[in-house]
DNA sequence: AATGAATGAGGCTTCATTCAT
DNA sequence: CATGAATGAAGCCTCATTCAT
């Protein structure tokens, strides 16, 4: 069918068995996508390592791609529950001062390295679907919106357009940690590099950047 | 497994008529492999579309990730080319002020303008041979080491470990340019955006970071 | 091989409830086959069409080509009905003349038309079962037997062999119409074609072949 | 690509050894598709019946519709050519009596005889492809018009519209004497059967249906 | 009886690569 | 050196059918 091409997933599990099928799937193929990479995948491996036969498989997801993306997927709702807990710890009213910008870091940090290769696939290899809504997108939208509303709620905030910044120091910090995780942590003492990166940002948002 | 995986070239293309069948393959995957990715990209039609039957192809290139590879390192060596340019326009004894850095953050975006696609899969989709050396560590190395002798020349920078400094700023406006070039250009005016970058580099590196 | 290749109905529906599962499941089967083709047709999408599970279809058919040929020799069943009808109304005394004629042939074109797209399918798809016992044999038999004993009552006959003179007559007008119905509607109007077949069949079998 | 549901050949044989391997698929198809239906055969069964690798079969053929469609336009061409030798024995001032009815239907039934179960799949499996234009077709009009213009030659002719007489006329025939060699050949001996269709026909189109 | 999850043989097709000419 | 025909391993995916619940 048209399904084919679709991403949409094909089936929704209703009963427990095939919710846990589906499941399993995934965290095959979570695996076998981080040790193969996204070419090197195959739908077949991806079934076995699950332990699970190709048709079932074919039940739930249309097409490889939409493995990929319903993990990509995943990963961002990880994301953002990581987010939310910063959120929630750090409470509604709170400014971005440099210990909290250092404490954000360290978590982007440490959420990377939970599965440094599953989110090296999410980063660099999705963007083959250029066309497809990226959930990274959306991770990124909501955490920059909330960066900049701690920024709203910070006085000595050197920026205007807060939108911007939100987006620039989220995108940074994202990316410099990746690197780091990935390819990295054998050059620079991990918290020298957090220091720094918290260095970079506090200067460029904050008019007092005291980072300790 | 001899040549098969080999990535060098199979036989140097000595006479002009076979350098030029080199040079109107590598054309020609470029174009391809711009169009449709590393992945969609099939050795057929790039012979094809180079004039060139898929024998001629594989007399120059043993395989299909030779070219790209191939195509990476003309990449890389205009990537240097740029850099040198700017070297030698700055000359030796320059410093860096807020406005060399706006400069060579224009540079940066004018560079990843030329051919933004076959960038990207350079940088996106490469990572995918983790095993191989990637060019453009090198081309990194080479510009962090020219930022880090521009630091050197500076007085006022904030900074102690140069080289790391240098790194960071290589690696952060070599990807927000990056993003910015394929993603958001229709997002945020191109001379906000420079100003922006220049402004973070600027004051993360500077102790005086005027930018204009 | 005992079962699966077996063309009987698994389990004689006798309960009223049953009887319904399967009328329902036909029915469902005659649209997607119609729609789809033979080939097309997947019991899943039968079963769903039925609002009926994939596993209450197999508990009623052996295999998806059983449920193509119950219908077809349901097809089969409205096609005698329809002769016998047309028998009852002539009477068993009646002669063929070129009016019968031509009523017989408004009869069969009017058949023709319930499900074109379903007729075609017994029609021509059905073959791809070769071994097996074509309902639509069965029929054109008793319509040749009818129009024998229509011939047998019927004076200016010119032909001697009327079992094969009836069997010409049924075969030409059904493949005929059957063209005419799926092909070429829009190529001549219904009355010329009509005539045209009737003055056909009525100039082979009549020595005086007035059709009106 | 698109190309994998269209119907046109991949790329025109120009060598002399692939014009070879072209006709070796077509024949082995045409064994293929004879003895399992067109459902039953296989693009790999195909393949190896010919002593070719999958991979050049598609070469030629961007899939297994394209073979069977390929493969009746040859046979419409033989058809064609069949039709082309009568007319050039009759002459281009003939005009259609008795014998010249009889001696087409003689040929169409040696026609068919070539490979009934080609044509059987030419006639009952092709219409699958409703959309595509059916060589049958073609064949179909150029007899029509062939038939036709003998009726403009002929006087003592019953039918006023020749154009419907003449589709009628090759319609019936190809019909009833397909049938025949398929499926009754041993119920009615041939000579008795190219009388009576004659018969038929030359009664249908003439004022003076003399046969023989 | 009904459900629908699971199965898996096997079909179609691609494309990097080789090799005869 | 060039050509392009040929190769075939291997991937994706379907769908008739079974089976646990």
């Amino acid at each position: 069918m048209t399904d084919k091409d679709s991403l949409n997933p094909r089936k929704q599990p209703s009963q427990p068995r095939s919710r846990n099928t589906v499941a399993v799937i995934l965290e095959a193929a979570a695996q076998v996508f981080s040790s193969s990479g996204y070419a090197g995948a195959t739908t077949n491996h991806i079934a076995e390592r699950a332990g699970v036969s190709i048709g079932s498989l074919y039940q739930y997801f249309p097409n490889k791609n939409a493995i990929l993306l319903k993990l990509a997927e995943q990963h961002t709702r990880e994301g953002l529950d990581f987010l939310d807990r910063i959120v929630r710890d750090v409470g509604p009213s709170a400014c971005l001062d440099g210990p909290l910008i250092r404490r954000i870091i360290e978590a982007m940090i440490a959420f990377h390295k939970r599965d440094p290769e599953l989110h090296r696939i999410s980063l660099e290899e999705l963007p083959i679907f250029k066309h497809i809504a990226n959930g990274a997108a959306e991770v990124e939208e909501i955490a920059a919106g909330f960066i900049e509303s701690l920024l709203r709620n910070t006085k000595g905030v050197r920026k205007q357009n807060l939108k911007m910044a939100a987006r620039l120091f989220v995108q940074t910090v994202d990316w410099l940690s990746h690197r780091y995780i990935l390819y990295e942590t054998d050059v620079v003492e991990e918290d020298v590099f957090i220091s720094e990166l918290t260095d970079m940002m506090a200067r460029y948002l904050l008019a007092d950047p005291k980072t300790d």
